[in-house]
DNA sequence: TTCTATGCAAAATCTTTGCAATTAG
DNA sequence: CTAATTGCAAAGATTTTGCATAGAA
């Protein structure tokens, strides 16, 4: 698969029977760009700095939101009052969070070990088991400094 | 330790220079009771409900904040919108969530082998581990059927 | 009496909606 | 031309704060 999210995005969103606007196509790209989860107000910053098309407050949450019911961005809630959203990689790069409750970082982490024990325990639950989320909290490398 | 968390909570908050109010003690006589994470809403409610003191929505954040700050509480951030707090046990029955994505029931679980991957992973980590928190997402027994 | 606790109402945040104007196909 | 997209402002929802009063020690 060589195809970017960018355009996997595009592509369901057209096949979903969407058209292209500009406002999307900004938040798509910018959330393409990103390493891991950012809330709708760090999206709107880095789109006014970056000097792109400046998108409204109520667009991104609506871009967002359909986004995420394509199943194209996750919406990722880590203990910090905002939501943040990332991008559903095709690739499986499944991952978790890593938070800084000094400076609220978020960084992103995986472990084969961890996902095995998810998948075991998941049997055992009294629950269809679809998605989880996993946080660590604690003190960053420069916070515990 | 034959202390009841609602005793241990009165007595740090004494400890801690703080005087006995009767919105306060509600609050706490009702976190005692609860099995799970609950919501400064559902707080509100279920103490009306039960014809407890009537005990305002201020008050309730107020509390809930400054049991958090003496750990006699923890935030438990769902993915929900709303916050959940829940009492921390004296005696280590640390525990997780499981969320019906339908009906938004919330649902504690533990497992060893679970807590196991995470000891170990938070070593390797760069991030001084303090805290983690686990969500398994999905759908309820009555849900699913 | 003195300092904390509480309620009420206003404020602050984050998110969603209504509506009119714009734009893609 | 028709329907989706967008911005703006207003509305909603949750949580926080200011202030005056009630209450504990």
């Amino acid at each position: 698969m060589s195809q970017t999210w960018s355009e996997h995005a595009e592509a369901t969103l057209t096949a979903a029977g969407h058209k292209r606007g500009g406002a999307r196509r900004a938040v798509i790209e910018l959330l393409a760009r990103q390493e891991c989860a950012r809330t709708a107000q760090e999206i709107e910053d880095a789109l006014r700095q970056q000097g792109a098309r400046r998108v409204s407050r109520a667009s991104i949450y609506r871009v967002l939101d359909e986004l995420e019911q394509l199943r194209l961005v996750q919406r990722v809630e880590i203990g910090q009052a905002m939501v943040r959203y990332e991008r559903v990689s095709q690739h499986a790069e499944h991952h978790h969070h890593l938070v800084c409750d000094e400076c609220g970082t978020v960084m992103p982490f995986s472990d084969p070990a961890l996902e095995r024990a998810i998948q075991v325990l998941s049997r055992r639950v009294p629950l269809n088991v679809s998605d989880h989320e996993i946080v660590l909290h604690g003190a960053c490398r420069d916070c515990a400094a």
